[in-house]
DNA sequence: GGGTTAACCTGCGGGC
DNA sequence: TGCCCGCAGGTTAACC
């Protein structure tokens, strides 16, 4: 399940391997995969080359350079991707053979690695997009500007967020998964910060203190920050870097997955709860729902 | 207008 | 062995 430390692992694997190099052959095998896209993606994207990767939240993009690398051309246009539940970006072998869900390839003149997106369940999606500017001078595409910031964007306005939360007079966790208030939090992470913070994901925001959410907010970044140290957190072969290797942080989380299993505080057994559609997993004395916990 | 819910999708594991 | 069902969850359209 990529969330922000997967999509950050694999934002620097991509840069690392595509950018500059010129496209000489696009190749879209599933209508889902490219469904927001208006135009024709190969059409889009021959002959051109991709800038440094860029990233916000669990959404990734590939600036567009029209020409021949300039460090001066500022892009219009970019290649957005989310991976969305199963998405993989794999810099591969051109010789290796096509994955089971492949439903992207796209080659380069150099002959080298190409970049393939890979996805079992086709919740992810791809597509050219224009790029807009945003509040502090940059640029980041259109599909993208309803989405915040993430904790890790030094640009990232604490204040401002913990303003923004109590108002929306909702359930914590709720707020931590609405990407328009914080970006990059899923149901992993949000359960992880929930509980080293000692709150229940059902507490409401507004009754909550500034302090107490400065607090959770300090362990959304712990956690995300750990996450990424380790290349992200893998359960399967689901979620992998470029290279199709998988990350270590799943041997880290507290909460999340372990029902039944004493909580590394207490030694309460850690429940699971349904959710919004989801499984929630909380340690029932160190993270209680009333005002008390 | 803001909060909430359901649908989208495929593979896997458990129960029968 | 094979079928059926529930589960996993990010995003968004639709609903209240």
């Amino acid at each position: 399940m990529p969330e922000l430390p997967e999509v950050e692992v694999v934002r620097r694997g991509v840069d690392a391997w595509v950018t500059g190099r010129s496209i000489s052959s696009v190749d879209s095998r599933h209508p889902r995969t490219v469904r927001r896209h208006v135009g024709d993606l190969r059409h889009d994207l021959l002959g051109v080359s991709f800038a440094c990767a860029s990233r916000r939240g669990k959404y990734l993009w590939l600036p567009i350079l029209e020409g021949r690398v300039d460090e001066h051309e500022r892009p219009e246009r970019a290649l957005v991707v989310h991976l969305g539940m199963s998405g993989q970006l794999l810099v591969q072998d051109p010789q290796s053979p096509a994955e089971k869900h492949l439903h992207v390839r796209i080659e380069f003149d150099d002959g080298g690695r190409d970049l393939r997106f890979v996805d079992q369940r086709t919740f992810g999606w791809l597509m050219v997009d224009e790029l807009v500017p945003d509040s502090a001078g940059g640029h980041l595409p259109s599909v993208v500007a309803h989405i915040a910031r993430d904790p890790l964007d030094p640009q990232f306005d604490d204040d401002h967020f913990i303003t923004d939360i109590r108002l929306r007079r909702t359930q914590v966790k709720r707020a931590l998964l609405d990407q328009t208030l914080v970006s990059g939090i899923g149901n992993i992470y949000a359960d992880e910060a929930l509980w080293r913070a000692r709150l229940h994901g059902g507490r409401q925001t507004e009754r909550l203190s500034r302090d107490r959410l400065s607090d959770l907010l300090a362990h959304v970044r712990a956690v995300m920050s750990e996450a990424l140290a380790q290349g992200g957190t893998s359960f399967d072969s689901l979620y992998v870097n470029v290279n199709g290797e998988s990350g270590y942080f799943v041997r880290s989380l507290n909460a999340y997955g372990r029902e039944g299993e004493p909580c590394l505080r207490c030694g309460r057994p850690i429940r699971r709860e349904a959710f919004m559609n989801r499984s929630s997993f909380s340690c029932p004395r160190c993270q209680r729902r009333g005002p008390e916990g």
